[in-house]
DNA sequence: TCCTGTGGTAAACTCCGTTTACTGTAGCGA
DNA sequence: TCGCTACAGTAAACGGAGTTTACCACAGGA
């Protein structure tokens, strides 16, 4: 692809290597032997570990609704990265659980996402990238992020 | 939504409010009177201006297939947006065109980014707000966003 | 015991992008 | 000039992905 100048606007600044970040990890976790894995699927695997939640509350956090959310839950769990087993407390409710080969996918991303924090780093400077990483946390705390 | 504590990757910390502009952008052109947008034709009025453009480079910028923005284009073109004409240097390709509908939504999008960035401004102040448009820039410079 | 709200599921539908395949033109070399 | 290859765009079939609509089962209080 032919690089254009950077643009001036926030938007597409925080859009872009949002997107690169994105492709990068769903094609290094295929890499990594993980080839049933398809893009959607990541929206499982996000901050925090879906370990131990509950679809109503996976679906919230991706910002998706119940029904698409428990499609993809479907999936992972034909696939074997997780199981659905039933809430003890609330007959209605189910638990996400991680199967060991979850887990891996888990860990891996982790990996993958500390790797492209390195070469962050090794780009702006380690002092230069924490503050780029603090000055998102705090848009991100104001409302700027609704 | 439940606010969750920011997370400590680069990844969520760029996708988040990345998503959240988009959401909104689309949101405020709709209510701006272009009710018949929709999320994906963002790809088109999206920096630099389409007007001018073949269809090929715009897919190329968008990264998507030639093909799919060749639909986006069709749709725009039977809302009123623009028109594709022929390019009189090269028989083989066509030029986009906005109409003065669709340079409105590209004059309303730059205003809404422009608010949003406002808003940012506000909240981290002037500037850690150019800093961070820098520090983006940087990156997106380097090869981090491939 | 109703009755309302909540958590989850299922199926139909719609949107949207890719894949595959094709048309017509440009541009170069023999 | 002819012919071949590359390029720009288009068309249709396909597949995946999310929403809408509808429903069931349970929780918790009136």
């Amino acid at each position: 692809m032919s690089r254009l100048p950077p643009p001036a606007l926030i938007g597409a600044l925080l859009r872009v290597p949002s997107q690169a970040i994105h492709r990068r990890l769903i094609a290094e976790l295929n890499a990594a032997g993980f080839r049933d894995l398809r893009l959607p699927h990541i929206a499982v695997f996000s901050y925090p570990s879906p370990d131990g939640a509950r679809p109503g509350d996976l679906a919230e956090r991706a910002g998706m609704s119940k029904q698409a959310m428990n499609q993809l839950l479907q999936s992972l769990e034909q696939l074997g990265y997780l199981r659905r087993i039933a809430d003890e407390a609330d007959a209605r409710a189910r638990i996400v659980r991680l199967t060991r080969r979850g887990q891996a996918v888990w860990d891996e991303e982790f990996r993958v996402l500390e790797q492209i924090e390195q070469e962050w780093r090794a780009t702006l400077g380690e002092k230069s990238f924490e503050q780029l990483k603090r000055l998102l946390q705090k848009a991100w705390a104001s409302d700027a992020v609704p």
